[in-house]
DNA sequence: AACTATTTATAAGA
DNA sequence: TTCTTATAAATAGTT
């Protein structure tokens, strides 16, 4: 518009075209600027140059979010409605499901058996018969496995002592050995109770004694001495 | 611009302002659209004026929702998340509570007790021998109140027939009708079979004979003649 | 909506 | 990118 008219075409010269889109673009948001001014109008500019570039003018005291908004609600259509529809939708389909899962687990739980029929009664009786008799099973095969388990370790135990009862009589027949009277304090011992007529008073001391050991020491760890 | 300048503020004169608001926005959109062409750019320009009336330029080949997009992938940010936030939550919130209501029934359905401690399997069993307990209530409640129902629907009937029974008495006492012989086949009639000593030969007809109420006529609506 | 004096924008050049 | 400036374009006030 000055030193001579131009065409409005696409202007070809890379440089000159982006000089004349840095110029208008300014001139463009002087009036806009301008024009919220003098009218009191709300303006948003949003351009991209071809290389891709983005370039605003908002309006003072607005938003772009609000201007999207006001836009929508204008135009009356939702543009993100389709960004909604298939969370709705999700939304929906999961409170209908939540409806039901709750449901069968009132009825479960035997509330909201007013509107079922003796036919659906007696299903759900059956069910829930088969389902308690799983989880009776469920819990005698936990508790077999527990007393079995605990078996496993009382046999593991008693290993151990007739292992050391043994190595206590191969003792008694060595003459370096000698048996200590502790004055039949019997019960003293723990655990060796149970042991019936081999009962001995037993003195048990560490192998290595160590100060640095503490009190957390196993009884298996000691040998044992008489 | 012209014939005088203007200083850029709000132009107090509401026609002015409307006219001014009018004549620049047009100039606006002719420089937006320039600059589309000249410098191969898009352009969106969006404005309300102070009333409120929408306004938009929309450089060819694009579209509002492409500019917001464009736009929020340039930016960055979502400017909707803010609109979804509440919505995630809640499908966040809801697959949770999903997810444990299915488990709660798989477990009452006799799944998923693999990592249920005894204690836990104990109350379920409890839980569920309650709530077998209540269905099986619930259906023989169903089941006695049909059957009670039933019940009541055949004293009723059996209540009709003992007045027709009555009924009949005494119109065996009035000598103004006549017994009908029908040959003896008692079990003809449907229903009195079980009547026992006072079984008659009755011969059924309409009271009005109407030959378009068809078949479907019912038998208590027919006056007994004999 | 049209006119036009004047201001403003800007193309080309530096 | 910025400045300059001749000139095109926009527009304020008027009709």
């Amino acid at each position: 518009m000055a030193r001579g008219k131009i065409q409005i075409k696409r202007i070809e010269n890379t440089t000159n075209r982006q000089v004349t889109y840095s110029k208008r673009r300014n001139g463009l948001f002087k009036k806009a600027n301008e024009l919220t001014v003098l009218c009191d109008a709300k303006v948003s500019i949003i351009m991209f140059s071809s290389t891709g570039k983005l370039h605003e003018y908002i309006s003072p005291s607005n938003s772009t979010k609000q201007f999207f908004d006001q836009y929508q609600m204008t135009v009356g259509t939702d543009l993100w409605s389709s960004h909604y529809e298939n969370m709705q939708e999700n939304l929906k389909d999961l409170k209908e499901v939540n409806r039901n899962l709750r449901k069968e687990i009132r009825q479960r739980v035997g509330e909201c058996l007013e509107d079922m029929s003796i036919e659906e009664l007696t299903l759900l009786e059956d069910d829930m018969d088969k389902a308690a008799k799983v989880v009776r099973e469920r819990k005698y095969k936990v508790i077999t496995n527990q007393i079995d388990t605990q078996r496993k370790k009382m046999n593991n135990e008693k290993e151990v002592q007739n292992r050391l009862l043994r190595d206590l009589d191969a003792r008694a027949e060595d003459p370096r050995y000698e048996l200590v009277d502790n004055g039949g304090d019997y019960d003293s011992v723990i655990g060796f109770s149970n042991l019936g007529p081999r009962m001995f008073a037993l003195t048990l001391q560490p192998s290595h004694p160590n100060p640095h050991s503490g009190p957390a020491s196993d009884l298996t760890t000691y040998p044992l001495l008489f």
